[in-house]
Formats: structure tokens, C-alpha cells, sequence
RNA sequence: GGCCCCAUGGUCAAGCGGCUAAGACGGCGCCCUCUCAAGGCGCAAUCACGAGUUCGAUUCUCGUUGGGGUCACCA
């Protein structure tokens, strides 16, 4: 049979990276064995709506890479993949497992629930007390004649244990006494989230439902829903949770469900900040799964290479801190292993806002690809192209290089009128000043590093000596290192 | 608190009764080197604890401790 399995994201305008490596995971899995990965939007709170926050899914999406066979935008066979779009077909559902007995109408007002919690002894935690479980039939007509608002809620055993198969956790088991009547369908009628999964689920035809690991206590439930109709218990695949580590007030480090405290948590804000989509899914994949076999120890992947290792037999059960050290450098790797096209389309808005033209694009490929993890820092790393202050002279003393303020002078002085004659490419400068250096008998670090400084008036440089002058050209070159030259007296 | 799950270096993790306990990130050191990177080489660092089972436990069982999750007319 054919694997289906599906991403139901509600649509809150924000996608967690949670949530979405549980996109990738489902993907993964329906993907390696040529199934259907299918998107279904899960609206059913009204409350919660928020404009515009399907598209952020598609875009999301769209640009991690996770195509779906079937969803709201494109159709498929079992549609609507909206779950408000499909809101007439949970209740009749409902009231089917009414009619058998599995379930019941409630008529217990919100007060009443409420005033259940606050009697509730210090410490306790107190579910329904199924008061409307088994009322009379006469009590129900009535109330339901008198248009009572009411929830129907799932009918639970009261004993004995329920167990289930997980492929990553292995049997679980939970005493039934556990388990709530929860509420089915709402008092406005809409279904609850934990209905219409179940619901749409089975009718979507999905085979495999992979979630995260906080459903794993809960799932006894929607399993006594897919017994109530009769229907196939999907395969589950519960997935370890990602957490974050933070500090304290007392300044202990602690880990828990990752969150904004622990910095981006939001796809787009991920991508903002300079992570490339294809590094950030590689990383999450990695996330709570190792790949085997010919791929073992393998860190850089394409998703076509993801689809061909992935395997939930490498899914791990303890849950992973999210490492944003390692996802710098995955997306230093992806930089790294970049064409010069894609280079350059990512590093152009860069480029264009400090005003560098096409003749240097090549050179700055070069410097840069090894020197950046991500696009953003570029503007920091050729910050001196444009700004040029009176820096402090001290950075002309450098031990290694045994340059002083006097060898930087007087190296200044040979060499200025010299770079001023020569040619203006890579081998020019470089020969002139390594043949002045050899001339002299001097060490190349010697020259190069006060020619270096003076034309930067930074310490640090993406790239040496020639690479900076070059970038500069030769008039911006001429006047800083005069200028430095001036400077040393 | 009840219930469920988890437990190998700082982090991601391999391991599935016998290994000098992989690999990666990060850290540190060396090399290369005009700075910073990149690259190369190397080092430090892990089986939470206690009982069993076994000739032998990181691996199996139980307990302890620790961590996480969950107990909604939210999804």
C-alpha cells in the first residue's frame, strides 16, 4: 500500500522549527518509499485566525523544499484540505458514535467545569467528572428539545489499560482511568482539533501519522475514536522534541522546549538572519535522526539525498538541544560548495548596498566564500572599503611580522611610488611587492603588512595584501597609503 | 501531583553482551600563512547512580536520581 502521510499546521502566521522538521520527517518518510505527502490546514479555532498565515505555510513550504502531492492550493483527491472547508462533515460523525454509545451529549456549562477545577484539592489536577455520562434519555430529549447548548464528548473506558505500538517508542501503555471523556464537538459545533484529525485522517487515507512525542500519552484516545468507527489504526512515528538552552536568573543553565528565549525558533526568522533554507533543513534533519549505512557519518545533504537515506529506524527518542553553532556551520559548508551563480545572486543585495561593480565580483567571491557563514556578514566584512578613519598607528606594530612603526615608514616610503608606477591586477602587485621585499631581504610579512594596514586602517581583512588593494583600486589605494604614510611623520 | 517517555563528551550522536566506546559541531594545540578565515594534523572530553542477570555489561531487568511531555469546549 501506499504511504500517505501529512503536515497539518494551523495556521498561526508563525512556523516553529518544530514544527516544521516535523514537515520534513513526514515528507521523508512518504517520500523514501514513493508515497504521498499531503498538506491540511487545521483551522477549526476561530479565534486564532490570523490573515495571511495559510500563505506563510505555502511559502514556507515552497521554500524548504517540502512539495506536497495534495493541499488546498493544488487539489487532490481527497479534498477540501481545509479543515473549516469540511466543517459539515465532523458533527454527523459524532452523533454516529452517539447513536452506538461511544459517545455523549453534554450539557455541563462552562461555570460548572470551572467550579470543578476550583474544588479541586491543592496540587490536584481534575478532569471532567463525566457528569452527563449517563443521563437519562428523557433528561437528553428534554434539554436538547429546550436547545440546551451542549458538547458531545468520547465515551472512555473506565478501566483497564490501553497499549498501542510507536515505531520509534515501542508499546505504550496508559491505564484507561487516564484517560479523559474529551470533548468531540464544541458547543459552537465545530469539532475539536483531536476529533477532526482523527476524522480526517482516516478519510484522507493517511497511513503513517508522525508527530511530535507530546502526543505519545494522548494517542490511547484516537485510537479508541479509530475503534469506535471501526477503522485501521494508523502507523505512528512520535518524534523526540527539540529544546533550547538558556540561562537562569541565577545564572544556571537549564534546557527546555525550545522557544523565542533561545533565540530564532521561526523558519523565516532563520532565513532573515542569513541561513540559507537548504542549511537549515539539513541541520534539522539532523536533528533527532542519524543517518546509516553508506551514509553514516554524512553531514552535508540535498534533500533528493535525505529521501534516499532516510530511515525511522535512525530516529532517536531523547530529545535534542538545537545547536545554533552547528547550523552556522552547516550553512558555512552550503556557502562553501556554492556555484558562482548562486554565490552571487545571494551575495548581490550585499554587494549593490555598498556599492561594489561588477569587476570585483570574482575577487570577492574568492575571499569571501571561505570568510562568511552567512550572507549578512558581508557588509561587516568590507566595511573598510568605505570607511577609511585615522586609525590607530599602533596597528602598523605587529610582532610576528617584526613590523614596528619605523619599518612601516620606511617600507611606506620604498614602495608607495613604486605601486604607483605598476600595474593595477593581482600579479603585479603581488611581484612588486615581493621582489622589494626580496630586494631588501626582507620577509614578505614585513612588506605586506604595513601596506596592508595602510590601506585598510583595520587589522583584520577578508584576504592579504593584494586582494585589499585591489578591491580599493589604484586611486583609493594611492591617497590611503600616502595618507598612512603622512601619518607615520 | 498522577500518568507517559527519555538518559553515551558542552552539543548532535554511532553502538544493539566481549570495541583502545565511531563521527560531527564547539574548545584547545600545531602546521600553513601579510591579518582573518579556509585547509591539514593532533589533543582534551561521554556510558547519571545503585542493585541484579551473565563467564562478561554502555548494551538486558529492577530501583534511585535527573530531564522532558501530558493531564482544555487550544491546535
Amino acid at each position: 500500500m501506499k504511504i500517505r502521510t501529512r503536515f497539518a499546521p494551523s495556521p498561526t502566521g508563525f512556523m516553529h522549527v518544530g514544527n516544521l522538521r516535523t514537515a520534513l520527517y513526514e515528507y521523508l518518510t512518504a517520500k523514501h518509499e514513493g508515497g504521498d505527502f499531503i498538506l491540511r490546514i487545521e483551522d477549526t479555532d476561530q479565534e486564532r485566525y490570523v490573515e495571511g498565515a495559510t500563505d506563510v505555510i505555502y511559502n514556507t513550504l515552497k521554500t524548504a523544499g517540502l512539495t506536497h502531492d495534495e493541499g488546498p492550493d493544488i487539489g487532490g483527491d481527497f479534498g477540501p484540505y481545509v479543515q473549516s472547508e469540511r466543517l459539515s462533515m465532523y458533527k454527523p460523525y459524532a452523533e454516529e458514535l452517539v447513536k452506538a454509545g461511544k459517545a455523549y451529549y453534554c450539557f455541563c456549562s462552562k461555570e460548572r467545569l470551572e467550579d470543578l477545577k476550583k474544588n479541586a484539592k491543592e496540587g490536584e489536577v481534575v478532569g471532567y467528572d463525566r457528569h452527563c455520562r449517563d443521563l437519562p434519555q428523557s433528561e437528553i430529549d428534554e434539554k436538547l428539545q429546550a436547545g440546551v447548548p451542549y458538547v458531545i464528548r468520547q465515551k472512555s473506558p473506565l478501566t483497564g489499560e490501553s497499549t498501542y505500538h510507536d515505531c520509534v517508542y515501542g508499546d505504550i501503555t496508559i491505564p484507561n482511568e487516564e484517560l479523559d471523556d474529551q470533548v468531540l464537538i464544541k458547543a459552537d459545533g465545530f469539532p475539536t482539533y483531536n476529533f477532526a484529525n482523527v476524522i480526517d485522517d482516516h478519510t484522507m487515507g493517511i497511513t503513517h501519522v508522525v508527530r511530535g512525542s507530546e502526543y505519545l500519552s494522548s494517542t490511547p484516545k484516537y485510537n479508541a475514536l479509530y475503534d469506535a468507527f471501526g477503522w485501521e489504526i494508523p502507523t505512528y512515528i512520535h518524534l523526540p522534541l527539540i529544546m533550547g538552552k538558556s540561562v537562569d536568573e541565577e545564572g544556571k543553565e537549564v534546557v527546555s522546549k525550545l522557544s523565542k528565549r533561545h533565540g530564532s525558533t521561526g523558519f523565516f526568522d532563520l532565513v532573515n538572519e542569513g541561513f540559507l533554507p537548504e542549511a537549515i533543513m539539513n541541520y534539522i534533519a539532523l536533528l533527532g535522526w542519524c543517518p546509516a549505512g553508506e551514509y553514516e557519518n554524512r553531514e552535508i545533504f540535498t534533500m533528493d539525498e535525505l529521501v534516499k537515506a532516510f530511515d525511522i529506524h535512525g530516529i532517536s527518542k531523547s530529545p535534542s538541544v538545537f545547536d545554533y553553532d552547528k547550523l552556522e556551520w552547516v550553512n558555512a559548508e552550503y556557502i562553501k560548495n556554492m556555484d558562482s551563480d548562486t554565490f552571487l545572486k545571494n551575495a548581490k543585495p550585499y554587494f549593490d548596498k555598498l556599492g561594489i561593480g561588477e569587476g570585483s565580483y570574482a575577487l570577492l567571491e574568492e575571499i569571501l566564500k571561505p570568510r562568511i557563514t552567512r550572507f549578512t556578514q558581508i557588509e561587516e566584512k568590507l566595511a573598510f572599503l568605505n570607511n577609511y578613519e585615522a586609525f590607530d598607528l599602533s596597528l602598523f606594530e605587529h610582532k610576528k611580522s617584526k613590523s614596528t612603526l619605523e619599518t612601516s615608514k620606511a617600507i611606506l616610503g620604498d614602495i608607495i611610488p613604486v605601486l604607483a608606477e605598476g600595474a593595477w591586477d593581482r600579479d603585479a602587485i603581488t611581484n612588486a611587492l615581493t621582489e622589494y621585499a626580496a630586494a631588501h631581504e626582507y620577509k614578505n610579512a614585513l612588506v605586506m603588512w604595513p601596506v596592508r594596514i595602510a590601506a585598510a586602517g583595520v587589522a583584520v581583512t577578508p584576504g592579504g595584501c593584494a586582494e585589499v588593494l585591489l578591491l580599493l583600486g589604484k586611486d583609493e589605494s594611492m591617497r590611503r597609503l600616502n595618507e598612512a604614510f603622512k601619518r607615520l611623520g
